[in-house]
RNA sequence: GCACCCAUAGCUCAGCUGGAUAGAGCGUUGCCCUCCGAAGGCAAAGGUCGCACGUUCGAAUCGUGCUGGGUGCACCA
């Protein structure tokens, strides 16, 4: 149930009637016409722009407009009271009981309430983390895991038919290198000294490797050429790696629906197929590019390559798909895979990428428009570094001495919950500070804590009811007496609950999961106002001498509960039952 | 040189896709509390929304041009 829409087809009918009574003209537009939670509570419990929105196209004024409407809309059982203000805005006061019924409909819906259907089914695939497979995931893949699993969420409950997926770059250098890493801890592994030169990779998380490989190969590729054991061991290498980040992410608490890999786009075909799609279009051409004007390389020298006319699609210069050799570039997989995702018949596509491959975004948009006939949308979250700190100093790490801090790490300092709420406390665009103290606090200043203590207040108050022998199931309360829930502090707090559907909405429809930590922040703001306000007035407090009443005060206290959890598992953060 | 991102209170940040007098926390100032309904409460001060034009009933939000910071810029993935 939302309020927001139901008042707005009420405002739509009347603006009808309207019509139909001559008062406006037909044939109006009245998609821009929104009823929305006004910025200052003063004004009303809901607000609607319809009169500014119609009146240039019905010629008349706004605020004659509005007061038409609002006799109309005063008429309704719902509405206690609609006056037009400002320039023609109009608030809508609305009557106690609708609010109360709204904390009954939150007790039966459950954590069902805010559940959307404007996804209407459709497919989206939401790639996240593709961290290469030649390490354990570090902080920087923490808050792209993070984001994109919250996101993945979020699109679900408002009625996305959602897919997570993880693009293995299993086919490039990179992974060269790893398998001549791992190799050199095979050798280790078999009591000889290992030779980690320059460019290979340092860090002690492939000794196993190496032990393993010696396990399953004993000594039989020592003093191998490395054409005889590059392929295997990197693919050995890889798979262990990926099991690695598996589990990496299980302790994130994140798991995927499909792990694609590059390597399989090789020598299938499916490259040259994305390419020739392009080529049947006209959008590959032989030619040659010019040097950035400003910042020529060093070592530029013209040179023929296959390009992909991805101007045609709102990029800057046109880009390079197989070098001068032949081979393809980088570019080439992630072509076909983008291409694959289209051919799997998503109608949305979002990748989540880190804020430095802000670069590729024009390029990748141009591919799938053009693969898709511009059908499927593509929308390129970036995910701005995390900075962190302990106890306000900078978290100094060095990659050069291989001691950076792990997915693994953090998880293990503060916990997973922790981690995840404070990812999401900030717009993904935005760089974050991430303080191994401060998010462990236990005081106002730390969103995590405050919203989780609401959660604890609410369970302490239900169990205090139970103890003193009321019936405090749900249930029970959706069929309490709520007409005594009548104070405007508590009605204050309802209004909010009746804006969760909607923030649902909207945080779908703009890919930002960070939207609802914002929310359950003012919510448990709001939940500890009351409480607070308990302290000094008796008739606000959550259990009462009455049954009758103490049932419908925890009535609303559960429905905010029944609201934090719902939003704390779109978030993936578990709500605690007690602070301790 | 070009592209993308950022710029909002002293600090850290929200701002619901164009709405009304721009919000929150910290910090500051002033009261109150020291009661496990505990891990504080109430209130006040604090703003040219980087700058300048433009679009319109209306702009922090959209457009253009600047300023300052970040990122990235042909065969590396």
């Amino acid at each position: 149930m939302n309020l927001f829409t139901e008042l707005r087809k009420l405002v739509i009918a009347e603006l009808g009637a309207m019509v139909e009574a001559g008062a406006l003209p037909a044939g109006l537009d009245m998609t821009a016409v929104a009823v929305e939670p006004p910025r200052d509570p003063a004004h009303g419990d809901m607000a609607t722009n319809a009169a500014m929105v119609l009146a240039k196209p019905a010629g008349q004024p706004p605020r004659a407009i509005a007061e038409a409407l609002a006799a109309r809309l005063a008429a309704d059982p719902r509405v206690a009271r609609a006056e037009v203000a400002g320039p023609g805005f109009l608030n809508l006061r609305l009557k106690p009981v609708v609010w109360q019924g709204l904390v009954k409909a939150v007790l039966q819906g459950g954590t069902d309430y805010g559940r959307s259907d404007i996804g209407g089914g459709a497919k989206v695939n939401v790639e996240f983390v593709s961290a290469n497979p030649t390490g354990p995931m570090h902080v920087g893949h923490v808050r792209g895991a993070v984001v994109g699993d919250a996101l993945s969420n979020l699109l679900a409950f408002a009625g996305w038919n959602v897919t997570r997926e993880y693009y293995i770059n299993d086919g490039g250098a990179q992974v060269d290198v790893l398998a001549r890493s791992a190799y050199e801890r095979y050798r280790e592994a078999n009591g000889l000294e290992p030779e980690i030169r320059e460019g290979l990779y340092p860090g002690d998380y492939l000794i196993p490797v190496g032990e393993a490989l010696k396990a399953k190969y004993g000594a039989s590729l020592l003093d191998q050429p490395e054409d005889v054991w590059l392929a295997e061991v990197r693919e050995f290498a890889t798979e262990m790696m990926m099991q690695m980040i598996r589990e990496d992410l299980a302790a994130l608490g994140v798991t995927m629906d499909v792990f694609s890999s590059e390597k399989a786009l090789y020598g299938t075909g499916q490259i040259e197929a994305a390419i020739d799609t392009l080529r049947g279009m006209d959008l590959i051409y032989e030619g040659v590019l010019e040097p950035p004007k400003g910042k020529t390389p060093e070592d530029w020298e013209p040179r023929q390559q296959t390009l992909f006319r991805s101007t045609a699609h709102g990029d800057d210069v046109d880009r390079p798909v197989q070098k001068s050799d032949g081979s393809w570039t980088y570019f080439a997989p992630d072509i076909a895979y983008h291409h694959n995702k289209v051919k799997r018949g998503f109608d949305q596509l979002i990748d989540i990428f880190g804020a430095d491959h802000g670069g590729y975004v024009k390029r990748m948009k141009a591919a799938v428009s053009a693969l898709s006939n511009g059908r499927v949308p593509l929308d390129i979250k970036l995910i701005q570094l995390v900075k962190l700190y302990k106890n306000g100093e900078p978290f100094k790490m060095s990659k050069r001495a291989g001691t950076f801090v792990t997915l693994r790490d953090v998880v293990e300092m503060v916990g997973a919950d922790v981690t995840r709420f404070v990812m999401l406390t900030r717009k993904n665009d935005m760089a974050l500070d991430f303080d191994f103290d401060k998010v462990l606090e236990q005081s106002k200043d730390n969103p995590v804590f405050y919203v989780q203590y609401a959660n604890a207040r609410i369970n302490s108050v239900l169990r205090k009811a139970r103890d003193a022998g009321v019936a405090v199931d749900d249930a029970t309360l959706a069929g309490a007496d709520l007409r005594l829930l009548d104070h405007a502090a508590e009605l204050a707090l309802i209004a909010k609950l009746a804006e969760w559907p909607r923030l649902v909405e909207v945080s779908a429809r703009g890919n930002e999961p960070h939207r609802v930590a914002f929310y359950l922040y003012e919510l448990a703001s709001d939940l500890h106002g009351l409480w607070n306000r308990g302290n000094d007035e008796v008739s606000l407090r959550f259990v009462q001498e009455d049954a009758g009443t103490t049932q419908a005060k925890i009535a609303l206290a559960r429905a905010a509960g029944v609201v934090i959890c719902s939003g704390l598992a779109i978030l993936g953060v578990t709500p605690v039952e007690e602070m301790r």
